[in-house]
RNA sequence: GGCGCCGUGGCCAAGUGGUAAGGCAAGGGUCUGCAAAACCCUUAUACGUCGGUUCGAGUCCGACCGGUGCCUCCA
């Protein structure tokens, strides 16, 4: 039985969908005025964990999440760099999506844009208009929060001490200062849309009512957003969902992700500890990532440091390697063992269900990943392949959901810079006097590959005649640009792994 | 001021009543020409403080200390 922990009721709860084995769920989205930081990518990630459990489930599920591409610092930064607004937009949701592909988030049911639904907008405010829960003022439409009774269930807060404790509003015409705005007036040289209230643009909040009404419905199962939205975005949007529809809940679960924190202080533009989401990427691998972020229950807070990144970059390669083993016993042989894999699998699927079903505590799935691989490894000479073949099933459920999609696989691309890498490497051998006898008449135009194998060839010779000062050379030289050679018992192997030159370009 | 969250061994991090998962780091070992990788073992009087409830609390209650979030834009 799979249990979330709900906002709203501040309990876990049973998981019930509105409708029979679909999940419909809406998690806010970003504001595209500039690049995308890592909070975002975390969001991303942890519900897209969630979407991948739910249909592990068996559910079928309609994720969306929406851009909402029309705001004052989205006109502020279009003037500034003297574009249009759609054009800036457009150009860091992209930014955004390519990121996502990295951290290997699913494609989405869609991505709603705030300017795709202007008329939605609009008849959902004329709607709160009509039923008395909006006025008009001299620069938009409010909403007035005293007309909801049921204000701020979602963040517990008490309207009256809300109101008196509220910051001095400039705007005199609103009723209240928690009064928000449904519409606003455009001013001069702004983008704007045809309205009964003149030209104008939707205000904040209303865009993700419209939408997630329109597209899933009344009553869906699932919102989501960092928990900074819980108050005032959240607990505006059930206002002004339920004013219009008359209906509760406007959401069945209501579930908020931490935030990511720098130095224990959130991560935010202001306070200039901004990290550019790409940036990332770019240094660490998108699996990588993605581990650190689920490292943490999506519910509290998550450290960004390069302490923790470099630990998820260790374990991630300790799943890789050790996932690349198990692959290796799926063709061997019966093996003599009273080995009992199928009662440690059974152990460890239940471990999983359980973790997951406990609001997605992906913290101790991935102890059941070490556990696992810990057995392989122990075990590597014991397992035949119709145990590696169970194990690896298993596997690929659990990386299924986590999002280890490319687990497994040799990251580094053999491409040209890399070859160029390897040659200057064969370059310094042939100017060095131990070993430079063996690579005189090395044919540097083979595919990476066999240039490669050729090298192991030649290291060979030398550990065969006890050169072991000349071997050395060799594996340190290659070490340096990417190739680890390890001497086992079944001739040298060798992996490809990211230099630390690489990453810190 | 209002509403929250957090404080677990050197570091990261699970754990909502029964006597502390997991990872990293550290030490020792197996293997190896040496490494690397892998495995085995070890380590630690780790639950912010002080009270309370209970047969029993990291886990519930209270107070306090420290950190932090929302209440203004914010994933």
């Amino acid at each position: 039985m799979l249990r979330v922990y709900n906002t709203m009721t501040r309990k876990l709860e049973e998981f019930t969908p509105r409708e029979k084995g679909k999940v419909y769920m809406y998690v806010c989205g970003l504001t595209p005025y500039d690049y995308s930081h890592v909070g975002h990518g975390r969001s991303a990630v942890v519900y897209d964990v969630m979407h991948r459990y739910f249909e592990c489930l068996g559910y079928e599920v309609i994720h969306i999440s929406n851009f909402t591409d029309i705001d004052d610092r989205i006109i502020k930064r279009a003037q500034e760099l003297n574009l249009n607004f759609r054009e800036l937009s457009e150009k860091f949701v992209a930014i955004f999506l390519k990121s996502l592909e990295a951290l290997n988030v699913k494609k989405l049911f869609m991505y709603p844009r705030a300017t795709e639904n202007i008329q939605e907008i609009i008849d959902m405010v004329k709607e709160l208009e009509e039923k008395g829960f909006a006025y008009e003022t001299s620069d938009g439409v409010y909403f007035s929060v005293r007309k909801f009774k049921d204000y701020g269930k979602l963040s517990h807060r008490n309207i009256e001490e809300m109101i008196s404790g509220a910051r001095v509003d400039v705007n005199e015409e609103k009723h209240d200062p928690l009064d928000f705005a449904l519409w606003k007036k455009a001013k001069e040289g702004e983008p704007s849309w045809e309205s009964p209230w003149g030209l104008g643009r939707p205000g904040w909040h209303i865009e993700c009512s419209a939408m997630s009404l329109k597209y899933l419905g009344n009553g869906f199962d699932i919102h989501g957003g960092g928990d900074d939205l819980i108050f005032p975005h959240h607990e505006n949007e059930i206002a002004q969902s339920e004013a219009c529809t008359g209906e509760v809940p406007f959401v069945r679960h209501w579930l908020h992700n931490g935030m990511v924190v720098i130095e224990k202080e959130k991560m935010s533009k202001s306070l200039k500890n901004f990290f550019v989401l790409g940036n990332l990427l770019q240094d660490y691998d998108g699996e990588v990532v993605r581990l650190f972020f689920i490292s943490v229950s999506y519910r509290k807070p998550l450290n960004f440091d390069v302490e923790s990144l470099e630990l998820a970059r260790k374990n991630y390669t300790y799943f890789s390697e050790s996932y690349k083993t198990l692959k290796t016993l799926l063709e061997r042989n019966k093996v003599n063992s009273a080995l009992d894999v199928h009662s440690a699998i059974t152990k460890w699927k239940e471990a999983f269900t359980n973790a997951m079903d406990d609001d997605f505590n992906t913290s101790v799935a991935i102890s059941i990943l070490f556990d696992m691989f810990r057995y392989v490894n122990a075990n590597r000479d014991r397992i035949d392949s119709v145990g590696a073949k169970a194990i690896d099933a298993l596997c690929k459920d659990i990386f299924l959901v986590l999002g280890f999609d490319h687990l497994g696989d040799d990251k580094v691309s053999l491409d040209s810079s890399f070859k160029k890498e390897l040659i200057k490497a064969i370059n310094d051998f042939k100017v060095n006097d131990i070993v430079k006898e063996s690579f005189k008449d090395f044919n540097e135009n083979l595919e990476i590959v066999d240039i490669i194998n050729e090298i192991i060839k030649i290291r060979k010779a030398f550990r065969d005649s006890k050169n072991f000062k000349a071997s050395d050379v060799i594996r340190n030289g290659l070490s340096d640009v990417g190739v680890v050679f390890e001497d086992t018992k079944n001739g040298t192997k060798y992996k490809l792994v990211m230099t630390n030159e690489k990453r810190e370009e």
